[in-house]
DNA sequence: TCCTCAATTCGAGACGTTGCGTCTCGCCAA
DNA sequence: TTGGCGAGACGCAACGTCTCGAATTGAGGA
């Protein structure tokens, strides 16, 4: 069950193939678009065999969802600031800038589509970056309940519902990226203290 | 451009049809889900030919936006309730039904999805399906808004982006539909009524 | 120390299957 | 006469699997 067992006999996986197809096919979805991305083109442009591919990832895109993971700097900043205004406004920029680095928002696009098709690809996209993402923001109402600074009533659950979902549906049915004053009327509903003040 | 100027020469659209054609894309789509959905098995169940679907849809996504409208009932209250607090609850609970409508959430999904892959299919499904629905919560913002009902700073495209945002990342992310927590938690985040009161 | 063998990955591409969207046919209704 | 109808043949494209020989790595014997 451990590493130990397999002493890891034989060829070693290529790193250097594994970027090449990483980098094809985030090249290829902002060329082609994701319908006409196909397994057999990524191979092609990386140079690689069609079951190289197929040995790694299950479908094309798993690819893309580590390929997203490689392109853009998936980290969000959850650093103590100090104040609930202060985290969630550092949570709300960091998410602004990933939807706007180049290639990031047709892939999240196609991502979330794929989604909707796929019950197992659902899932390890549930499991690699939509829970990975709704944690780290609700670190940060964690964080301002102990602190004493979280709006009454506001639980860290239903907040990622309405960041996450504002967020989404931007993405998804409108075309536009989230603004300073979307941001800023975003902080405002979630900071409000009411019957207080 | 009138209807005058096409008399309607020749054999006429059988009503029965396009029926039988709407309601075995519904069932299909409910049993076998919209990625194995074919027009072929479309056509077939319905006891149609392939092209009779071409001649009148470009796509299985356009039989199934209109087997929907056709299956659940999509208007939305919109009538003038007095308030904005009451208005706004009757068209989340409107919503919230509409969602729990069987085979209604997995077609949302499916259409959603769709609109990802297809520039086209996006179009037809944002005029057709989203925009009337932010317009009807829009409307009862605005009527807010001519009552003095209105909290203020809200608009009413950032409440649809709130509102929509939130269902749909429920229906595309989780699994979770709207319960009467979460029309409440909605109904109190948009009404609240910061430095008054 | 050196050699041989098994294990495993690699690039390349052949293969059968599937569903696509178009086209054609003869029939039928307006 | 026009155009919708059911039925299905057709070529095309991509799928996912499989096979091939070469390359790389570790294990174990000479």
């Amino acid at each position: 069950m451990s590493s130990a067992t397999t002493p890891a006999r034989g060829r070693r996986r290529s790193e250097q193939t594994r970027l090449a197809i990483l980098t094809a096919a985030y090249e290829l979805t902002t060329e082609v678009g994701y319908p006409d991305l196909t397994i057999e083109g990524i191979a092609a442009r990386a140079g690689a065999g069609k079951q190289t591919v197929y040995r790694w990832w299950p479908t094309k895109a798993d690819v893309l969802l580590e390929a997203l993971a490689l392109k853009a700097d998936l980290k969000v900043s959850t650093a103590d600031q100090g104040s609930f205004e202060a985290e969630l406004d550092a949570f709300l920029q960091d998410s602004a800038a990933l939807m706007a680095f180049p290639g990031v928002a047709p892939v999240l696009r196609s991502l979330m589509a794929e989604a909707q098709r796929d019950a197992d690809f659902r899932r390890r996209f549930r499991d690699g970056f939509l829970l990975k993402r709704r944690a780290a923001l609700e670190t940060i109402v964690e964080r301002a309940a102990a602190r004493g600074d979280k709006p009454d009533r506001l639980t860290g659950a239903f907040a990622a519902d309405v960041v996450f979902g504002l967020i989404w549906y931007r993405i998804l049915a409108t075309e536009r990226l989230l603004d300073e004053d979307d941001i800023a009327a975003l902080e405002q509903l979630l900071t409000e203290h009411p019957g207080k003040e």
